[in-house]
DNA sequence: TAACAGATTCACTCAGTTAATCACACAAGG
DNA sequence: CCTTGTGTGATTAACTGAGTGAATCTGTTA
């Protein structure tokens, strides 16, 4: 059922988008019915918000607050949305400000106790796909010499991923990606300079895992820099997210385990019967 | 006291921050915390934060959820906060992907009856420093003729606006400025040109009005464009918002009175008498 | 002027959420 | 075996926001 839906849909995630965003519902929906008018009253907006007439001008105030409506103080007062570009203008700057306030904040603050150990054999697991997608640009930012990468769909091709293997390539690091897909193998050696990549048979790693256990969860990722970190990222068909661990150390016991398993791809890579 | 803050309260601004972002109370308090250390169990970031120990545990899931924080599962966990550059990172793209989002469907659903009359008469209010900045330079930006402004503050002249007023010369728009200060007058005439600045002695449109009534707001903006559109700002002392009327049509009361006013003024600049 | 209708504000109830505390199961070490 | 500390879940209290109706204000009409 995706691309057709409802215009009631859609006004119903646009209100959701909004209250993420820090609206509240109330507030979210008399936006979006001005949206839709090039201006109306109390009642108007009551009617296609469905929202109660007695707290409309509550929210509006919220909203004029924010930057996102102008009041007309007639009797009865009239209200309209600013321009869509105008409003998302708002919405992205205030947003922006506080971002880089916070970011000053705790630039000053973080100084407390800093002893550091050796951070070696640890394993660490972060999730959601905007944070593993930015430590693996990150990663292949730093390294040193060399990046192995295998991705397990188109969704991990971003621009900004093939910035980063372009700006590893071009620092003379040795990138070698290997896919699933000729599709992405194509996309991927025009879009990178001095790259190698292969379509992989790597069927143990993307086929149903054997039978039982696993809920055939696919990877989505493996990330090795430097021979000692890796990134290794999987999806979750239930619930459609990203998990991913991250391990650090050259005698980590992950990243032993994927060095070898790499090892022994780009080995076969060779072989002729590899395809 | 501006200047001086204890690294308490900074930790409190942060935390609120973070909830303006969206984390709740505790959410925001263990990502303070973490950013503070290299790495951290839950007790030690619940002596940090001042949260209930129990309670990290929740918090810190949601905030991996996020993409802010890794786990180590190990006994006991050990958590850390991704750099600060990941979660800014991190942060502002979830928050533009929202808004584009947002951005498409509200353009999806606008189209609803649209019977519109004449504008004209018609003021309308409204708030927020930032919207009013983005209409100012929209209106510049939409100006057929010549473009009339009285900047009140140097708050005013930003790098957008400095822009809005290039682009207007470019494209032949008669582009006059007011300014309160030398200082201002010679930044704008600096950076913009074929511009027309002038230093405005209008005393009794930035000094104390009279004696009684307004609690001596100051003018903020006055943007007159082609004669017949209005934009005027003040900024309220007290609550230090900026709020601004707007009006359209040239026979607009308001319009009417500012274009009268604007005329006398640019007269008198012409005046050797008037400075 | 009096009465009226609609517009607007305010005060209140109810429900869902979150903060805060507690009780308990579990593991490691002495 | 007890002690210490970790992790999970249940429970209560405080708060916030949704929803509703009464009170106030406005302009209009009889």
């Amino acid at each position: 059922m995706v691309g057709t839906m409802s215009s009631d849909d859609t006004q119903q995630q646009a209100v959701g988008l909004l209250q993420q965003l820090g609206l509240k519902e109330y507030e979210a929906k008399c936006f979006v019915a001005l949206s839709r008018l090039p201006k109306g009253t109390a009642k108007q907006i009551s009617d296609i918000a469905d929202t109660p007439r007695t707290r409309v001008y509550d929210a509006i105030r919220v909203l004029e607050a924010k930057g996102l409506v102008e009041i007309q103080h007639s009797s009865p007062q009239q209200f309209r949305a600013v321009s869509l570009d105008e409003a998302t203008e708002t919405l992205r700057q205030q947003y922006e400000s506080r971002v880089d306030e916070l970011s000053a904040m705790l630039e000053d603050i973080e100084p407390v106790e800093l002893e550091e150990e050796t951070t070696a054999h640890e394993v660490w697991g972060l999730s959601s796909a905007g944070s593993i997608a930015a430590r693996t640009s990150k990663l292949i930012g730093e390294a040193a010499g060399e990046v192995v990468l295998v991705v397990g769909s188109d969704g991990v091709v971003t621009d900004a991923l093939i910035e980063s293997l372009n700006e590893a390539t071009e620092r003379g690091i040795s990138v070698l990606v290997g896919t699933v897909s000729e599709d992405i193998r194509e996309q991927l050696q025009s879009r990178v300079t001095d790259i190698n990549v292969f379509v992989s048979e790597l069927k143990w790693l993307h086929e149903s895992e054997n039978s039982e256990s696993d809920d055939n969860v696919t990877i989505e990722r493996i990330l090795l820099v430097d021979r000692d970190t890796i990134l290794l990222s999987s999806l979750d068909p239930s619930t459609a997210e990203e998990h991913a661990v991250f391990g650090r150390g050259f005698d980590n016991g992950l990243v032993v385990l994927t060095r070898r398993l790499m090892a022994s791809g780009l080995l076969s890579s060779q072989d002729p019967g590899w395809n």
